[in-house]
Parts: structure tokens; sequence; C-alpha cells
RNA sequence: GGGGGGUUUCCCGAGCGGUCAAAGGGGCCAGACUGUAAAUCUGGUGGCUUAGCCUUCGAAGGUUCGAAUCCUUCACCCCCCA
């Protein structure tokens, strides 16, 4: 069995633990039980969600059993850490949807079935019973408020008197921490892990254990995915690049890695893929040596699209990207174009269009709206950034016609390096 | 209440009776270069049935052969004096 703790460590998944010398120990040789909190705000979790998902997975695979905790109960509050303000309260259907959307997505990381089943709960289960007394009695008893405020996540709140914090925001901390507690009684489960923000809250769940029951549990942070500028991952000017299909396709989703930049492709590597060390190190080289390559880049796109959208979708977005980047289109039929475009706008025109002398180029491009006006569209092509079919045409007379069509009823247009459109001939 | 200045094309900003679709900059678009990066360079940047025509310079009227430019009224903004 390998040394789990270790390739943690080398690969800077250890921001810091509770206890750095009894832990590398108590990891070794797997059986332990071990969770992470997954916020449920949306019914996708975005790249963010990777550097947990990645870290029960390699801990599973070290042969420890892994909870996935969807914070059902927690999602209504809203976890103060890190946040500016008071967040929205999600209903309790909204919730249901995306805890629902979440788990699936879980199943491409952990595995729910083997011998060493992976457990998903949802705190909803056990907090929707609690009543306010009794949480007062047995949880808030143990809390000095003296030391809540002293919380990083509490104190920047407190300390901004432009926006505060409720007195619910204020209590996210206890329902955290009984988490802790409850999946300890109920589970056995003794370590969390969570980003280097969750600190707060996974030492108070650890005092809260110890109060209630006398027991020692342990947490471990890790860094939060940043990138070199020091904003989050995952935040493009298009918005947060999701792991579901349906709001960031496969296509999106591999381009987004292809275009880490280089100070941030071997933290990636380390923090999202399971290569071996020897594979990383060697990727090291090439990005100092040859960054034009982009091996990093490459192999972290590779990685990261097949483990989310499986090896049809990575097929898929490399054969997108082979075609947005040059390839000329040919022999393609709709349903493969429309997989390949699936971000693509476009527009449905009838096929008489196509009949006769054929559509002129300057309309076809009004049409597909990569020209505002005949004149834009005329500027475009005397220019030399007019395409179709990713084959540079010229010539304000161009007709188009059926020989155009890329597929069946498709044609590829594109003004410039890579804004396209498709029209649809029915 | 009195006096002065302003409102220009996506933005800033020049224009102060014809040569104004309106200088310059920014942005944006296209091209070259390139690592699907950054920077740089070149060209373009109201519309159309394009040697021409139409619409645009706060709004509406007016003067004039001709107005973004002059006059009147209105709206909004800024400054100064009381």
């Amino acid at each position: 069995m390998s040394d789990i703790f270790a390739d943690l460590q080398w690969r800077g998944l250890i921001h810091q633990t509770t206890d750095d010398k009894h832990l590398p120990q108590f990891l070794k040789g797997g059986g332990r039980t071990i969770y992470a909190g997954f916020d449920p705000t949306s019914d996708s979790l975005h790249v963010g969600g990777l550097m947990p998902l990645m870290y029960l997975r390699r801990l599973q695979k070290a042969g420890h059993r892994v909870i996935a905790l969807v914070g059902g109960a927690t999602g209504m509050i809203g976890d103060p850490s890190g946040k500016s303000e008071e967040r929205k309260l999600l209903d309790e259907q909204a919730l249901q949807r995306n805890v629902e959307g979440i788990s699936r997505q879980m199943r491409r990381f952990l595995d729910f079935e083997g011998p060493n089943p992976a457990l998903l709960l949802n705190n909803f289960d056990w907090m929707r019973e609690f009543t306010y007394l009794s949480f007062l009695r047995d949880v808030g008893k143990h809390f000095p408020v003296n030391v809540m405020m002293a919380k990083d996540s509490v104190r920047s709140r407190l300390e901004r008197d432009d926006v505060g914090i409720s007195y619910t925001e204020f209590s996210y901390m206890l329902l955290q921490a009984y988490d802790f507690v409850h999946l300890h009684q109920q589970h056995g489960c003794e370590v969390q892990v969570g980003g280097s923000d969750q600190w707060g809250n996974i030492t108070a769940g650890i005092d809260l254990a110890r109060r209630m029951n006398g027991v020692q549990l342990y947490g471990i942070t890790c860094p939060l995915l940043l990138t070199s500028t020091g904003q989050k991952m995952g935040k493009t000017e298009q918005g947060a690049v999701w792991l579901s299909a349906e709001k960031t396709s496969a296509y999106l989703f591999y381009q987004y890695w292809m275009n880490v930049a280089d100070e941030d492709a071997g933290r990636c590597l380390r923090f999202l893929t399971e290569l071996p060390h020897a594979e990383i190190d060697a990727l090291d080289r090439s990005r100092a040596e040859a960054p034009q390559r982009r091996d990093s880049q490459r192999r972290l796109a590779d990685e990261l699209t097949a483990m989310v959208h499986g090896e049809e979708g990575l097929a898929t977005a490399q054969r997108a990207t082979e075609i947005f980047f040059g390839g000329e289109i040919g022999a393609m039929n709709d349903e493969q174009l429309a997989e390949i475009f699936a971000d693509v706008p476009s527009k449905a025109l009838p096929r008489q269009r196509l009949e006769g002398e054929g559509l002129g180029i300057l309309d076809a491009f009004c049409e597909a709206g990569l020209a505002g006006s005949k004149g834009e569209a005329r500027r475009t092509l005397q220019q030399g950034g007019a395409y179709v079919n990713n084959r540079r045409r010229e010539g304000e007379d161009t007709r188009l016609t059926v020989a155009d069509l890329a597929s069946e009823t498709v044609m590829v247009l594109r003004s410039g390096r890579k804004k396209y459109a498709l029209l649809r001939f029915q």
C-alpha cells in the first residue's frame, strides 16, 4: 500500500492538519473513514468541486472509506467563510434538485458500488429532525461565543460595517461542527478534509466532538484552487466552468484546461490528476524547456475531460479542438457537427435559399449573425476574415449553394480566427 | 433669483456656415506575427440596390442655395454670483 499522506504532501495538497505527527501514520494502510462537504448551491458542481472530489478519490483508492456529504441543511443557511455578503437561502425543492444533480456527477469520481463503497449523505436528513431547543441544549451549549467571534470567517464580517452577518450565518459553524460529530457517531468518521477556508469549521467540529463525546477527530485542509494571480480557478468571462455538459460543454471544459497559464499548470496537474510523480516531473521539464508545446495543458485537459465527461466526451472535445483550430471540415454528418459546435449559435433558413443562383456570401454572414450589416460583412470579407467550412472565401459576389454544405443541412461560417456560426438549411 | 459654459458617431474628444459620415485617442473588428498566451505591427470601424443615395452631431422649429456649425424655444448637465 502506497503512502497516501506522502503522496498528498508531494502534490502540495496538505495545507494544514490538526495533527502533523500522528496523521501520516493514522492514514497508512487505509480503513479510516473520512469526509468532505459539498455545497449544493447549484445542480452542478463547478471546477472548484474537483479539489475535494479528487481528494476523496485518492483516499478511497488508498483504502479508506469516504463520505461525500452534501450540505442540504447547511446549504439552506450558507457558509460565511470567504463570502463577503449574506447569502440567499435556497428552498427545499431547489435543494433537492441540486443534490440529485451533484450526486450524479460524483459517481464519476467515487466508487459507490465496490467492496469499499463511498457514502453519499445529506445532512438535511439528520438536521431536519432537530428541534431548536434540543440543538441549543446539545450543540450550542458547547460553543463559547467568544471563540466563535474569533474565527476568521466571522471576524472578517464583523469588522465591516457595510455588510454585517446575520445570526443565521453566524450559526453556520455549529451546523457543520455537528455534522462531523454525527458522522463520527453514525459512521465512525474520524477525519474531515476541506479547503483552507474550512479550517475554522473543521476545528469547531473537532472541539465539539471532544466536548460531547470525548473523542479525538482530525482535520486536513488543502490549498484553495487559485490561479497565480490569486483568482479562483474555474472562472471565465462567460462565468463559471461547470462539470455538467449542459452548463459547460465538453469542448469548453477541455479548452479551459488547455488555456491554463504555464505558472498554474504544474499545480493543477498535482492537485487534480492522478498522474504518477515521474510523469508530472517530466511535464514540468517540458514546460520549462518547450512551453510552446503545452504538453502540460494538453495532458491536464485530457485527464480532466476524460474524468468528467468520459472517454466519449474527451473524443468529442478533441475532435472539436482540431476543427476549431484550423482543420478543414469535410465528410461530416449533422449529428457530428451539432456535437462539435454545441456552443456555437446557429440559425435555420429555408433550403430554397441555396437553390438557383444560391445565397450571397454577404447575406449569409448577416443571417448567421457574424456581421451586423452587409457593410461589415463586406469589410470582413475584403480583409480575408470570411470562412465557409473553415475555408477562406473571397469575392463579394460569391454565391453559396448546396455544394457548400458541410453536412446534410449545415453550413459552418467563421469570421476571423475563431468566431463561428452555423446555418441550418431545412 | 442673476450670469456663464456645455450636450458630437460605442466611449472620450476635436470641429464653430460649404472641401464633414465628421480630426485624434480608446474600444471593437479583420490581417500578420505567435504557444489556442502576452506584446507588437498593418488595415478597418453609420446604412444601402455603393462612381451614387439615405440617416447621424440633445429635441423641435427657423434663417440660408447650403447648418454639427447661425437664430428661437424646450430638456438635461456643469460652474460662478446672490
